[in-house]
RNA sequence: GCGCCCGUAGCUCAGUGGAUUAGAGUACUUGGCUUCGAACCAAGGGGUCGCAAGUUCGAAUCUUGCCGGGCGUACCA
């Protein structure tokens, strides 16, 4: 693709003498295999025709590209199509399997996403936040990045008042004894009750309420203190080691684990040292008692970062854990992804850092998507306890696929769920339907696993014949190598958009144009054997690793 | 009020560095398995691209203004 941008670009250069980059696109197939409107473009600048400037550009590109193209021709008002020969499309497909770009070549990249906090229970939205993090870091990783993926969480804060509350309802008072009576396989559970009743007495309860307060601040203090022995502490600490396994559980289960957690206790303090320090240099200002970032000369609106009492908020402890990701990476890049909700937040917390860090904030991508909801468009509430937890997406995907194939699939279940969840383009919130996702038609993951176990079974028969040169193609093998081809360009806009979409768009198509293929091309037995099961190998090779950067799995067979 | 995100077929979504006739899936109606895996393929109906102006040879795509939805807007995360 590049070489044909470029001899376009010089043909422009040496017939009108303009610089310009042409832009080249796919077109579709009737119309040949790349398009440019150059002709168009230049148009205005030339004073000249655009169909009449196309036409001395396809002459020129069809001497100086006879090598690798089949056809140039004008269309319409100033298009040129270009269409390929078989050698430069083979060739292509050749590459397609191991083609990467090396856009975030021997960078180093931190990617922050999921995020839960400990003492609370994983929810819908986190399986969400989880696949799409997880694809984006394996997408740099495949351009050539150094990928760490971490994970931030408040052990601190409200929320573990809360929890804390009823913990000690449960435990009868501060007796860390008891917390053995509670078997292993309970403890998730257990804690996402003790929130939900947390929750409700603090809105509930006024006495409650005072304590939950009250245990915040002593939760606080065990940081001061270093205290890991006295009673409150030791169950402080079970519980917080609790949530942790049941995160490192959860992720291991849907193959998204974790380099590092970056817990909110570890980056506080260095983010109200950070703050308190340009505070001095007048970065932040204080205001009615706390310390605040005024972003109205920016555009954006002022924030607290440390409140009245002198406490951080979640301000400040961002600055600590970007501040702390930078002394522990150096990174190159740093990609932060989070729900939509924060978008502005972020603005603030990354334009003050801006002020005395520039070099950081340029670093910096911030990503945002949407909720999931349920089909109906219900929103999932937080808080009280209903709520779609992760479990529970799993659970109804299980469900739904049992009843359409009869049999527990773990690698099926998270394939649809996955790609249910990387199809749409990030960004707007995303309606999730479990039988919809493991749905084993259409756009789906199923689809993809199954077409590619069908291509596995086919190579199976072939044997080794798989590795043989193709010479020329027919009609049906050319809309296959073509397609095949294309995948390179895709990982490259995937990687350039930081948007994983891009090949669930393109591995869908592909699979259909090879179940196109495969309805009327007999492949084993026929006289053009070898060419095909090439075409196959790379076909499938090209699915599994499309597949792989989205996270999911491809079986060789179902 | 101001700011950010979003609005494409009944439903779920691609397409938004401008481009040839707006595409998929699903649902509905049909056709195709004695033949490499039919979880597949083919055909059909279904769209004022939220509305209106503007820029252009050309707008779902860019600009402006409206309408509708979500989120944010100082001590929550």
């Amino acid at each position: 693709m590049e070489e044909i941008q470029q001899a376009v670009n010089r043909t422009i250069q040496e017939t009108f003498n303009v610089d310009l980059s042409a832009e080249l696109t796919r077109t579709q197939e009737q119309f040949g295999d790349y398009a440019t409107n150059v002709a168009m473009q230049l148009a205005g600048r030339l004073q000249k025709p655009p169909r009449e400037i196309a036409e001395s550009l396809a002459a020129a590109l069809r001497e100086s590209l006879s090598d690798t193209v089949r056809d140039v021709s004008v269309a319409g008002p100033g298009f040129i199509n270009i269409a390929l020969s078989d050698q430069a499309l083979v060739a292509m497909a050749n590459a397609a399997p191991t083609n990467k770009p090396t856009t975030f070549k021997d960078q180093v990249v931190v990617a922050e996403y999921s995020d839960p906090n400990p003492f609370k229970v994983l929810h819908a939205g986190h399986i969400y936040t989880s696949v799409v993090g997880a694809a984006i870091s394996n997408i740099i990783a495949a351009a050539g990045g150094e990928v760490h993926r971490v994970n931030f969480g408040g052990d601190v804060g409200l929320h573990v008042g809360k929890t804390m509350w009823a913990v000690l309802q449960e435990l009868g008072g501060e007796n860390p004894e008891k917390l053995q009576e509670i078997p292993s396989e309970r403890h998730a559970e257990w804690m996402a009750a003790c929130y939900v009743a947390g929750t409700n007495a603090y809105e509930d309860d006024e006495a409650a309420k005072a304590v939950i307060i009250d245990l915040n601040k002593r939760v606080y203090q065990l940081f001061a203190d270093n205290d890991h022995d006295s009673p409150f502490a030791q169950i402080y600490w079970t519980c917080r080691q609790w949530s942790y396994d049941y995160f490192d559980e959860f992720y291991a289960r849907i193959g998204t684990p974790f380099e590092k957690y970056y817990p909110e206790s570890e980056v506080s303090t260095l983010g109200i040292n950070t703050v308190r320090e340009q505070l001095v240099k007048g970065v932040y200002k204080e205001s009615d008692g706390a310390v605040v970032f005024e972003g109205e000369p920016y555009g954006l609106h002022t924030r607290v970062f440390i409140n009245s009492q002198g406490l951080p908020t979640y301000e400040a402890k961002d600055v600590g854990l970007i501040m702390q990701k930078w002394q522990d990476y150096h990174f190159d890049r740093s990609v932060v992804i989070t729900g939509n909700e924060q978008a502005q937040y972020m603005a603030v917390v990354l334009k003050s850092i801006e002020q005395f860090k520039p070099e950081l904030t340029q670093a910096t991508t911030h990503l945002t998507h949407g909720l999931v909801k349920l089909q109906g468009g219900v929103k999932m509430s937080s808080r009280k306890g209903n709520i779609l937890r992760a479990v529970d997406v799993l659970d109804a995907a299980n469900e739904a696929n049992k009843a359409a194939t009869g049999r527990d699939d773990e690698q099926a279940i998270l394939g649809a769920v996955k790609y249910a969840f990387l199809r749409p383009r990030i960004g707007a919130d995303i309606i999730y339907d479990p039988a919809e996702s493991v749905s084993l038609e259409g756009n789906s993951g199923p689809y993809l696993q199954y077409a590619h176990a069908r291509a596995r079974s086919v190579l199976r028969k072939g044997q080794a014949q798989a590795d043989g040169a193709i010479a020329d193609l027919d009609a049906a093998e050319r809309s296959l190598a073509r397609k095949i081809g294309e995948y390179p360009e895709v990982v490259k806009k995937a990687v350039d958009d930081l948007l994983p979409h891009h090949i669930c768009t393109y591995l869908y198509e592909l699979a259909q144009a090879f179940n196109r293929f495969y309805e009327h091309a007999k492949v084993v037995g026929d006289p053009r054997e070898a060419t095909r099961l090439r075409l196959v190998t790379l076909y499938a090779d090209v699915l599994k690793d499309g597949l792989g950067l989205l996270g999911i799995t491809a079986p060789e067979q179902l």
